[in-house]
DNA sequence: ATCCATGCAAAAATTTTGCATGAGC
DNA sequence: GCTCATGCAAAATTTTTGCATGGAT
């Protein structure tokens, strides 16, 4: 199953789910969006453009709905609100890396979980169908101004 | 640095931050309840136990506090509260496994993502202080009714 | 006609803030 | 007396819910 705006109506469609214009309005948000953690305020803000008569109410319920489908996947990186995007789950290599000064997010990809799910699945029977990884830390320019300012603070 | 009751005022003490009673019947909560992920609310719950006319703020503003200093470690299990704690930094192979059935969550232990950290420091720049792993899936109980339930559904 | 989805408004739940009070040095 | 921490209440923020309406089959 592909992440193509086709791809997942198809799938509402067949699990019987309306292909409604806020749907689609959603979806697109998304894609359009790929590189972005969206909350769903941001979605809302994003999607009001082109469908201003969409409700909060419905965005919510819409990212919940993906969520549950596996379409979107939840994260939340601790700034107080629940933030999505799009499942990689194909790929399933995709972390994230955290910045504590700044708080951009950078992705990167990895498979060296495959080999651990395994063995966690076989050693204590809990089967795995996903997993999150998130580094903290800080990006190279704030580490960089971390340590300037700490000569300063040297003098 | 252990995760002591005394370790933990000393550094609060040396940090020159008040070691008052509602900041210590707050890290005993989580020394004596270190097996959970608690939240504002449930430490709240505790500790008005013992302390009656403690105030929510201040269990807010206390777990802040900890967290800021590395002695809590914020994590968010997607029930729509923050959780915390103790940080298991020194050790920082401690993982959580939480099932999407039940919602329990179970924790392991593993020192995989050393290497693959310095990895990523050199190749992107980003100085990695901290991460969390979680894992989701079906704990053995779950995952055994869903089992036993999509054979009757067969029938 | 029925059923699902929606918008709006209200409510709930979680977290933060302002401010006066109080404890410790 | 000064400073920091606290309790309380109010406010802010995020998310959920109830309900009447509307659209599609």
């Amino acid at each position: 199953m592909e992440n193509t705006f086709n791809a997942i109506c198809q799938k509402l469609h067949q699990l019987d789910y309306k292909v409604t214009p806020q749907r689609q309005v959603i979806l697109q948000a998304f894609l359009e969006n790929a590189a972005e953690h969206l909350s769903a305020e941001e979605v809302y803000n994003i999607v009001k453009e082109r469908y201003p008569e969409i409700g909060l109410a419905t965005v919510y319920r819409t990212l919940d709905l993906l969520a549950e489908l596996d379409i979107l996947q939840k994260i939340n990186f601790g700034d107080g609100r629940t933030r999505y995007e799009l499942d990689q789950h194909e790929t399933h290599y995709h972390h994230h890396m955290i910045c504590l000064e700044c708080g951009r997010v950078q992705e990167f990809d990895d498979d060296l979980l495959e080999s651990l799910e395994k063995l966690l699945t076989q050693q204590t029977g809990f089967h795995i169908t996903d997993h999150q990884l998130k580094f903290f830390g800080y990006c190279r320019d704030c580490a960089a101004q971390k340590l300037k300012r700490s000569d300063v603070d040297a003098i």
